[in-house]
DNA sequence: CGGGGCCTTGAGCGACCTCAATAAGCGTGG
DNA sequence: CCACGCTTATTGAGGTCGCTCAAGGCCCCG
């Protein structure tokens, strides 16, 4: 699929600027114009909902869709085998509630204390036949959530975990309400057992990534939860012909030093 | 995001009957009534393509959108440090074209004989505003897309090949262009270096999967590309509790017993 | 101070990758 | 028809990254 209208619509739902983020090109977020805003607030409900709240299981039936306001949300998928894949965080602005046949496809949990929209689907569905343009909004936001879904994978298979950590700080980077670019410090609000769910390894081995990549002086970290990222470094490392990237996390990188006595 | 109409239009742009097919759920796919399709008719343009071209490259000028007529389409994205990821195949009926900022993200190759039909995005765009039903069909289709996408990410962080490739093999029956239901056989299209580049491995990896398949009888093969599967077993496989599915693919199965002199 | 989350660190092993050789399919031309 | 080359697929052997299991810090809160 693709964007039928390449330009997005005046008003952002989202936060701030985006153009001043690393890696450019928008994030998933439906945009709506002033007027669209006072239209989908008729049909809208605010919904409060603290950190750790499941907000829809997965299977579970379907009939709203829902909009971040503040908060951070967690897209998981329980697979049958008993392993959970992250599929995505869901920041302000962004869209979620994919499901199918009228059942969620994934489980939706708030990972911070989160305010949100809600939509009934009907009601949408009408107010689409009212206002195109509003459809037209959601489309993009449909087509941004594949773009970022893409690139996801594209990180996920990067094999050399430290890339795929790599890219998941640049990624991170890009959302303004972790990231501080004037402070340069990145606020990891997930958990090592997101990121690895996410990545599709174990908490492990994203706690030895975020070692190597701090002895490379690639981030610095501040405690668990807060790095600042040399963002340049970070890209090239990601865009390394494999060899250095393969970098061997084991080796707790004793250099050639033969052993002094 | 989600589908704001969860059911699909009446009249289906793809082959045949798709409820027969296993692991239900709709493939990505535009959906017309037949005005949408004479209106559509207006700005479509009809190509043909010969296997192995390539339909556009990525980061090429991107003004068109596409739809699979007949064929195979191949969507691949080249990463930066040499790799490269194909992220879909594209059957009868489904739309590709996916772009940012007018370039498009992917590189998309014709691995048949195709024939395309191809819309300018500006009359799209016109056509969507005389038929917002037309525009609505769209955003299904990008809704499905990313069903699509997710269950592919969720495929290849499947960690066991073993799983993945199985999981591939239940993805191509789905496909009424590829698997004869009726003598069950599955012609696959593609070569073993698209699938490991589909499933994130490689091509000796495939291989071997293949043949543990084999002897495990959960596929029979005729030749490299036509395999009669055994559907039920490859899915008990896929949620098989990851210890059998874990299957070492190097030891050639030679079972306990105790070597013969 | 003790307990329970998180995160980090350590040691060992195994699934998969890499590189390299062999085999099978297929068209072309003698 | 077979010889020849080219592409695609399979098979083999060895090395290693990242997983597993297990222990040890750190921090918060009672």
């Amino acid at each position: 699929m693709d964007a039928p209208v390449s330009r997005p619509l005046p008003l952002r739902a989202r936060a701030e600027d985006q153009r001043t983020q690393p890696e450019a090109g928008p994030v998933p977020t439906i945009v709506l114009s002033p007027e669209q805003r006072t239209l989908v607030a008729g049909i809208a409900q605010s919904v409060q909902v603290s950190a750790k709240t499941v907000i829809y299981g997965q299977g579970t039936h379907a009939e709203m869709v829902f909009l971040v306001r503040k908060g951070l949300v967690r897209i998981t998928h329980q697979l049958e085998d008993g392993r959970s894949q992250v599929l995505a965080f869901h920041w302000p602005g962004d869209p979620f509630g994919l499901f199918e046949n009228d059942a969620y496809l994934n489980e939706a949990t708030a990972l911070t204390d989160c305010e949100l929209e809600r939509f009934r689907l009907s009601d949408l569905r009408d107010l689409f036949t009212k206002d195109p343009q509003l459809q037209s909004a959601f489309l993009i936001g449909a087509v941004a959530e594949l773009r970022m879904n893409q690139r996801h994978l594209l990180l996920v298979t990067h094999r050399p975990i430290l890339k795929r950590v790599a890219g998941f700080v640049i990624e991170c980077c890009r959302q303004p309400e972790c990231y501080n670019a004037s402070t340069g410090i990145l606020t990891l609000i997930m958990d090592r057992s997101d990121i690895a769910d996410y990545l599709g390894t174990t908490v492990e081995t994203v706690s030895r990534a975020l070692g190597v990549l701090e002895n490379r002086k690639l981030i610095m970290r501040r405690d668990a939860r807060h790095v600042h990222p040399d963002l340049t470094g970070l890209k090239r490392l990601l865009i390394s012909p494999e060899a250095e990237a393969t970098g061997r996390i084991d080796i707790p990188s004793l250099p050639l030093s033969p052993r002094c006595p």
